[in-house]
DNA sequence: TCAAAGCTTGATCAAGCGGTCAGGTTCTGA
DNA sequence: TCAGAACCTGACCGCTTGATCAAGCTTTGA
């Protein structure tokens, strides 16, 4: 779905290794037509282990501070293995933010043309807010490397999200339209959920000290949740 | 002002190193009463340029990513003088925190006791977007410290913070039972602003990038405001 | 049964890292 | 004028890093 957006990463590809050697060929299928590996799960499995292990070490130390040693460990390969289903980071890094990206866009569909600006909007904050509960290492990976300046993601930013978000924004404005709810810059209220439910995720850390928890629980995210809709439902005087 | 509140990753200095040898003694000033260095200057003026340069450095690529070998050189310096005032990363690490933590606290005493909460909200939330639109670095390298689990400034968010969030919560309360705003859970609210106002810092690549821009120019900036404020003053419902 | 493709891994490499050293130059107060 | 403190820096060190290699092992299709 969104794997086209860091199409350009790929192109990217460690030039100095690709130029110094000739392209190992990529495996996993058989070139004739047939099917081989009819479980055709030793490739996937490990891939999938090894970004998911990847997830959780560029989220907590970013991309420079991730070693491909502790990510190979961390999935319970040796090194090299990592490197014969990923040959650089950089490829690494790429595939674990592509999963990301889809998990991004996932609830903005909660906008609808038809649907209620109420209802919508309780919605859209709500399932955020999950994604920032049950998937934090995602979001905050996805903070990095925007606080990094987001140059593997440009242009998926750019194009896609830019899109959406454009298409977003007019049924926001539809809604003010027909009297729905206050008038209000649609683009810079979705920054602003997009801020508040992250905030959960990326910075639960800071949360949980200034709450004195260990860590964020169900409670906390249930009084989040309330605040937030409120706070917006309230704010836009959604009728 | 702050200074203490680090004090506790002063004594993690170095471990190995300065186990390894006898502590060179701090220079600057000498040992009798008397000022040496009468203007001063020299120490004081390549310390800053160097921990200006590490705050840009580590708020892009974190502490891991970071290099002494890029902030000596973005700072002018050869290596060896940057680590003849900072003698290890970690230290450089926490001086560049240590200025972070001032402008972090700076806005909140916008929330008197006395004020009037309509006032008091549009100027907190004011004074947090300005950090954010002239001071982004040092809001990057916050997030990024927090991203990656707050283990430097832990007893910061801990003590410091949480007090002063207890305290402002307080006021926020004596604000609902005055009738003066709607009933909501402070702490959140908090978190909430400093979301919504962080997040034109830390992401602003993502924003440019939705809205089409190169960067982040005043009018953004003003449509933020304006809509942050419109938001939070009609979610409270502020008389 | 077997050859080829896919998968695994201990050993190894060059590059970059944080940090040190020795020996210089400049500044300061008496 | 001068001794000592402060400041500066090219060369270097031990270690970790991303990545590679070569030699194995396992699976697959015919």
């Amino acid at each position: 779905m969104a794997k086209t957006e860091i199409e350009s990463l790929r192109r990217l590809r460690d030039m100095p290794g690709a130029l110094r050697r000739a392209r190992r060929r990529k495996p996993g299928r058989r070139m004739n037509g047939t099917a081989v590996n009819v479980r055709g799960t030793i490739r996937e499995r490990n891939e999938a282990r090894i970004l998911k292990a990847a997830e959780a070490v560029f989220a907590k130390k970013g991309f420079n501070g991730a070693s491909t040693a502790e990510i190979a460990r961390k999935a319970g390969v040796p090194k090299p293995n990592l490197h014969y289903y990923f040959r650089t980071k950089q490829l690494l890094y790429a595939g674990v933010l592509d999963n990301i990206l889809e998990i991004w866009l996932d609830a903005m569909d909660e906008i609808r043309p038809g649907a209620e600006p109420a209802e919508a909007l309780a919605r859209y904050i709500t399932r955020k807010l999950e994604s920032s509960r049950l998937l934090p290492e995602p979001s905050r990976l996805w903070a990095m490397e925007l606080i990094s300046g987001a140059r593997h993601v440009e242009p998926f930013l750019k194009k896609r999200l830019r899109r959406l978000v454009q298409q977003k924004s007019a049924i926001i404005r539809a809604w003010t339209e027909a009297g729905k709810i206050d008038p209000v810059e649609p683009e810079h209220l979705l920054f602003m959920i997009w801020a508040m439910t992250q905030t959960y995720a990326d910075f639960a850390a800071q949360i949980a000290a200034v709450l004195g928890k260990d860590k964020l629980d169900e409670g906390v995210f249930a009084a989040a949740r309330k605040t937030m809709v409120s706070l917006v439902l309230k704010g836009l005087r959604v009728r």
